[in-house]
DNA sequence: GCAAGCACTAAAGATAATCTTTAGCTTATT
DNA sequence: AATAAGCTAAAGATTATCTTTAGTGCTTGC
């Protein structure tokens, strides 16, 4: 007959190390209810009480008390040994992902998840506080089209439609609709280029019906960071997406020259694929639960931009 | 971040200091395969390998030499803190039962449990290896009307019936059947008094359209037992349940003067209660399951012995 | 050598332990 | 006295864990 009850054990540890059951909840990353009932199970189990709630602070009963040292100890041997095995380590999260997702959006964002996991090392595309390591990506994060029955976490879709400089748009107001463009320089983004529902700047000018002699003249980028950094400088306009834009639409440092009603819902979407095995480590897991809930508010957020001009028409969730 | 996997541990420590996962499992009351996973749950965690399944043992692979020691002072820590706690105690279970339910049925049976379980000690009706305490009953077994909506295990229904030594049954026979009990000896057995539907003697006697004066005079018992020993004395019949009596009926120390189609099922029957904090104990839980397991054996018994008599009359199960 | 037995592994489905949530209670603090 | 913080209780949901069944490899005996 081994001994049961090791979580309870482990639970009453900790509840009297830290002196609180929310205390030692935070350390096992379950709620303060949780602990508690692991140690009321041992309680029942036993019949007798284990632990007194005194004024701000638990304490061991009298039955307890002559076991806690034994008990501090075994939970000693088995940190050594969680050390000695690495069980516990400075989890270390390996990310590759598409350049302009994690300067744009990951990179900023992802201090709000260290400040809740210090012991966290990020390695982001090879750079960050962990070192790099071939064929250990935890997690990729890529623009593609959607694969069905896959288990990837879809982030969000993107829209994508003409953007400017503030000085650019204002310059450009000041000229009739129809010939805004002509002889404006133009210059096109190849990040969403594979995307079947993102226009270039022919297809878009076509379809909004607006005069500009060739069109498919102009710089090329293939990254939306170079793109934008030519935008900022005054170099001309360029189709791209808003979903990585928040914060430079946010406080005017980005502009739309044209209404939102002439942009698009790309069909292909920020993804993220989870080695499985990755996904065994709880910080990995936890990773990702913030990943898909930091996408939700991008996601919340795009779609309200987009709405409150064309309130009708939605993109598919999910 | 507190350590997880303490199970995965508990099972890898007591794998190898036992030398194979059977030996661990039967210490851990689960199957092999069990602890195979435990095990196997923490290297894939780890993504280390830490036993290596030698000739005809286990071994700790290098990775985890070096912690075993460790691993070990651990869970001999938990084991002095579960003797200090009597976590594991030698489990001593207390059962209540009715009289000739313990002499007939539950005492002949009991060692079969013990000698699976030879840490367990029984006080049954006060009595056997663990010391009385009062107000300490873990089961009690009753025979009474089932009581709706109750968590009681019904145990089995019996059938009754007169019940002979078998010299009387030889005497008996050969007078003609009306004519068999006049003038004979009736013992009254009040076991069975408040059944509805046990028949006494002039019950019975009636319903068989026998003849006999004065049917309610005779000896009364309160306890099968006595009974018995008058009916094996050959001081008369009784009528008597057969559940409890199947070895002397099956080595014909007892026997049947009348068919068994003139036998009755009863309304009562043997139950089993537990305090629920008791069932927290896996002794007690597994007491249990081996007590309904043993009263199944007793009822196929006894449905086989009645059945081969009068096929088309069942009991209700359950 | 070859079957037979034993011990472990793998995968699935079933079971049971465990956790979260929500609401309520008690004790300390302002 | 009001508020906040921490614990408890009960329910339902979620995971972890176990059993079952089938399959593989290794030892043992013939």
């Amino acid at each position: 007959m081994a001994l049961s009850h090791l979580k309870s054990l482990q639970a009453l540890e900790l509840a009297l190390r830290l002196g609180s059951l929310r205390a030692a909840g935070r350390m096992l990353w379950i709620t303060p209810a949780a602990v508690g009932q692991r140690i009321k199970a041992l309680e029942d189990y036993l019949g007798i009480d284990l632990v007194v709630r005194g004024r701000s602070g638990l304490r061991p009963t009298s039955e307890l008390s002559g076991a806690l040292e034994h008990l501090r100890a075994a939970f000693h041997e088995l940190d050594t040994v969680a050390t000695m095995l690495n069980l516990q380590r400075g989890e270390e999260i390996h990310v590759a992902a598409t350049s302009d997702f994690a300067d744009f959006w990951l990179k900023p964002r992802i201090g709000s998840f260290i400040a809740e996991h210090p012991h966290v090392l990020f390695c982001i595309n090879g750079e960050g506080d962990a070192p790099l390591r071939i064929g250990q990506v935890d997690c990729e994060i890529s623009f593609g089209p959607q694969r069905p029955n896959s288990r990837d976490d879809l982030l969000f879709r993107d829209f994508v439609l003409p953007i400017s400089s503030p000085e650019n748009t204002r310059r450009i107001s000041n000229v009739a609709l129809r010939e805004r463009l002509e002889g404006f320089p133009l210059l096109h983004l190849d990040f969403y280029k594979e995307d079947p529902s993102t226009p270039n700047w022919a297809a878009w000018i076509k379809a909004q019906r607006l005069r500009r002699t060739e069109p498919n003249r102009g710089i090329r980028f293939q990254r939306i960071k170079l793109a934008l950094e030519a935008v900022r400088a005054n170099a001309g306009l360029t189709i791209c997406g808003l979903a990585l834009l928040g914060p430079y639409i946010d406080d005017g440092t980005l502009s739309l020259p044209f209404a939102v009603s002439t942009g698009q819902w790309t069909h292909h979407a920020f993804q993220a694929h989870f080695r499985p095995d990755a996904l065994l480590r709880p910080q990995v897991k936890r990773f990702r639960e913030w990943l898909v809930a930091q996408a939700a508010v991008t996601r919340d957020w795009l779609l309200q931009r987009v709405q409150s001009a064309k309130p009708l028409q939605r993109p598919g969730r999910r």
